[in-house]
Formats: C-alpha cells, sequence, structure tokens
DNA sequence: GTCTATATCATGATAGAC
DNA sequence: GTCTATCATGATATAGAC
C-alpha cells in the first residue's frame, strides 16, 4: 500500500532526525544530514513535515507523549492502590522517573534530546512545551500536596521542578560523570539509575524549611 | 593608548557574545548579530579571537573562572572557620550555590549561558570543561566526605551531579516556572533561591540508601 | 510520492586598502 | 587596528519532471 511507504519515509526521518537533533541540537543539525542519514531524499522532509521547524516539533512530541502517558498511567495504578490514603512520595517519584529511563532503553539519544530540549528549547518551542506539561505539572503537585500536606504548595513545586532539573541533568551526562569521577562511576545499570534518583528526591521533596540565619 | 582601544572592542564582542550564545546558543547566534551588537566590524572577531570557537571558549572561559574561583574562596574560608571539624553540609553547598547567583547580579544572561553550555555544550567544548572542573569537583567531593563520613563517596558524587542539575536547571527557567504554575510563582528574590536550593540540596545530600523493594 | 535541479539567502572567514 | 568588499560554502525551501 502506499501509505506503507509513506509511513516508513515519515519515521525513518523521525527517527534521524531524534539522533541528530539530539547530538547537535535544532540549529546544528541540518537537514542534509537527518536525510542523508535517513537515506530518503533532501525534499522528503518538506514534503512530509513541511518545515525544519515542524519537523523537530514532530521528533519530540513523539517522544513526550508515550512518556507522559506512561507517568500518568503508574501515577494512577498507584492512586488507585493507595485508596483514600496518600501515595507514597517515593512512589510518586518512581512513576515519574522511572519511564524516563524506560522508554530511553535502546535508543541512545531519547535522553539527549529531552534533556536539550528542556535546558535550551528552539524558541518556537515554548507553547508546544507548555501545552504538553499544563496538565502533567498539576497532577504530580496535586499528588505530592497529599502526600507531604506539611509543606507549603509552592515549596513543592519548587523542589519539583529541582528534581527535573536533576534528573535531566544526569540523564544528559553519564560521559562526563565518568570523565569527573576519574572513572570511579561508569554508567551503571538502570535499576541503580532510578534508585539513587529516587532516594535522592525523596528526602528533598520534604526537606524542613531552615529558618534564615543570623549573622 | 592602543590597548585601552583594543581592550574595549575586545569586551564590547564578549559582552555581546555572552547575551547572544546565552539567548540563541553556538549555532543560533551569528557573528553578524554578535558584531552588530556589540557596534564593531565584523571582521573584528576574527581579528581578537580568530574564529568563533575560540570567541565561545573565552566567552566562557570569562564566567566560570572567577565563578569558581569565589566558589573556591568561600568554601576554603568554611574550613579556616571549621578548624578540625568537618564545614557543615549547607555551609558547603551554599559556598557552591550562592556565588553563582552573586556573580550573575546585573548580568541578565549569565545564568543562560552557564545552563546552555552545560546541558548542550558545542563539541569542543568538552576539554576545556573538564579542565575547568577537574581541580574543583574534587576539592567538593572532599569536603562532602568529611561532613558526611556515612555515605559513600560515590553516592556523594552522584548527588552532587543532582545538585548541579538542579541548580543549572532552575537558573535558567525562571520564566518557564512562573508559566507552569500559572502565575503562582513570579521571581522570587535571590536570598530566597538559594536558601530553596541550600535547603533542598542539604536533606537530599544525606538521604538514606534505601533498601531494594521487595515485589 | 519521490526525485533532480535549482533558487535564494546567510554563514564564517579572508584579502587588501587605509 | 579597522574598514569594505568578497569568497566559498552550506543552509532551507521550492519547482517541476517522472
Amino acid at each position: 500500500m502506499k501509505s506503507i511507504v509513506k509511513d516508513l519515509t515519515h519515521e525513518r526521518i523521525l527517527n534521524a532526525a531524534e539522533s541528530l537533533f539530539a547530538l547537535h541540537g535544532y540549529d546544528g543539525a541540518t537537514m542534509r544530514q537527518i536525510t542523508e542519514k535517513a537515506a530518503v531524499n533532501l525534499s522528503a522532509v518538506n514534503y512530509h513535515f513541511d518545515t525544519k521547524e515542524k519537523l523537530y516539533a514532530e521528533t519530540f512530541t513523539r517522544i513526550i507523549r508515550p512518556l507522559n502517558a506512561e507517568r500518568l498511567t503508574i501515577l494512577t495504578q498507584a492512586e488507585l492502590l493507595a485508596g483514600d490514603h496518600p501515595v507514597p512520595l517515593p512512589a510518586i517519584l518512581e512513576s515519574f522517573i522511572r519511564p524516563t529511563f524506560m522508554l530511553a532503553a535502546g535508543r541512545p539519544q531519547f535522553l539527549a534530546l529531552m534533556s536539550r530540549n528542556f535546558s535550551a528549547p528552539p524558541p518556537f518551542m515554548r507553547e508546544i512545551m507548555a501545552a504538553e506539561f499544563s496538565a502533567i505539572s498539576q497532577r504530580y503537585i496535586r499528588a505530592l500536596q497529599h502526600a507531604l500536606p506539611g509543606v507549603p504548595p509552592m515549596e513543592l513545586f519548587w523542589r519539583m521542578f529541582y528534581t527535573v532539573g536533576a534528573l535531566l541533568f544526569t540523564a544528559a551526562h553519564r560521559e562526563t560523570m565518568a570523565l569527573l569521577s576519574h572513572g570511579a562511576i561508569q554508567s551503571p545499570d538502570t535499576e541503580s539509575i532510578i534508585r539513587r534518583l529516587v532516594d535522592y528526591a525523596s528526602a528533598a521533596m520534604c526537606a524542613p524549611r531552615r529558618e534564615p540565619a543570623m549573622s
């Protein structure tokens, strides 16, 4: 069928784009590189995606939508399991963190693209990002409020933001860590990474608020 | 004197480059934009910095060297003050975090350039980054080991890395936060930001290591 | 739907007058 | 040291044959 052929080219381009945008960023990756890697014609990008900007947007939403959907699925399961009780804090955080590494399995540039797009999103992505994350951020804040009623909501918001920063930064820097640690750290297994991040964030989320220090 | 004139042009270019690299990244900022903003001739970049890559490297080292120097100064003061005792954990973290925001005062793109360069450094920056951070990372790990003898050094290394991620991510996203929080969060004052981050990281650094869960 | 060929423009860098 | 003018290259996007 024709649609199958179309879908193949479409996907080949998206796969190549994912890897090259992750490696070189929006401005750094050229359509020539992408179409060469995808082994399709240069014009295929414009035919299937119209512009480079739209190609980038689709490349990113293709990874972020299933990720956020999976997060909400696991969080909802945990809420059903907890019944009237709040979901335990580590379970909330793990529902956010674990899917990141699960969906990244076998896609070496998945995490790099995520991190890059959050830390330095091309300007045309601002609206798209806000749309993709508006719902999920509210869901998580509510779950956190139930789990930690003693912490002010605004504080929870900040801390969740810090946690996302820690997650993305680490995700994109496994090699850097090996470098700075002089070989003490080599890319550990996924379960260790998840456990470490959940432990870190769980402790951090319920930090006491320090009183302003005297001089 | 001629050297004064040279230094003026030199600095005008660096200032313009700092702001434009922060906003658009290495590939996104063009030499024409930079020289236009600096109100100097296009060729001045090549004359003073040879290539665009060297201009970027100088732009970044100009902000990172005083920053890391200030961090070490404050940490050393704290160590002298502590004598034979370990420096308290919050003091260690604050010596790392505070200079970031102090040196950023009055330079709106300082933090954005920092964040961007760490999350998506141009490939030619890898060596330079490693050189600039090798010494300071070892100094901080040692201080953390003294303050938290019960936490394995490798765990400390990871957690410090998470903390840097939280710091940089937040630094570059004050506007994003205001957006996602639906106006609940508006750029707070520097002291609040520092306190919040230090509280968060202090609790996280001494997190207990959770036992692997049973199924 | 896919290709070749090309239009149009912006890029980094350089040559050479002053 | 600073300018103008320009080069060679590579960018995105499009027109039109097949």
